[in-house]
DNA sequence: AAAAAATAATTACATTTGTAATCAAATATA
DNA sequence: TATATTTGATTACAAATGTAATTATTTTTT
């Protein structure tokens, strides 16, 4: 089968990407952004899979053995590139070019947001040459 | 709890969307864009699934009461419409912006693509004025 | 009319996911 | 030292998902 950061998962994952160092678990529950109030034992959970699945990584606590400090095994660069390349797969067959077609024109941007990405493209056509 | 159409059932969908008209079941099977060589059983259970789940319709053939001929009843822009917002959301906490950056940045785009995108952006600019 | 074929409905079943409680072991506290 | 607390490990369980077989019903064919 092949081996996924679930949804509930991956708001796990942020936590430990955010963090500059390895964090205990109560730390994760206390940073977890949990808009959906998951209870502390299901963000154990939710940890507890990604150690069984290798996205985190943990060492013991030299003081205390109940600690672990956790970290991410993969790079959020990574993970993002696959949910990227399935989402553009599955909605729009792999066409990159429509996807950001539909979404440029569907959404409000500021004007900044605008030319950055313009400036973004200007790059591109450089590049093409 | 939250009906959803599932990643499977999806290709199911789009082979009703992009039909000018009903499918049979067997039209259906013989459609279905199927490159993870799925049984034509399993095709007809996700089709069954989307019926109870609201996201497809059918009515009886006149002639032959077994035969039902299916259609969607969601149109496929605003099932995209939610894929594309539940995507931003999750992974991109609800930047189009940076997600469409990263897109861009990430990926080759012909020069084509990259007027046309660039055109989208042009006609953002006008808008926002 | 009986048999064969087709088709939707029902049932099956393992895996994944979301959500959490219980158990066991280690440490801190009384 | 006995007890309370903390923390990871194990177990639980329903719903969703992927995949498919079996059943029942209706036509078609012989």
């Amino acid at each position: 089968m092949h081996i996924n950061i679930s949804d509930s998962e991956w708001c796990v994952m942020q936590t430990l990407w955010e963090s500059t160092g390895p964090l205990t678990s109560a730390e994760i529950v206390a940073r977890v952004k949990n808009e959906k109030n998951r209870s502390p034992r299901t963000i154990k959970t939710l940890l507890q899979r990604l150690v069984v699945k290798g996205f985190v990584n943990y060492k013991v606590d030299e003081h205390d053995s109940r600690i672990y400090h956790y970290s991410p095994k993969v790079s959020e660069n990574e993970c993002i590139d696959k949910e990227n390349r399935d989402f553009v797969s599955l909605y729009y067959k792999g066409d990159i070019s429509e996807m950001l077609a539909r979404f440029i024109g569907d959404n409000d941007l500021t004007g900044e947001q605008i030319e950055e990405l313009t400036a973004l493209l200007n790059a591109k056509r450089e590049e093409a040459l």
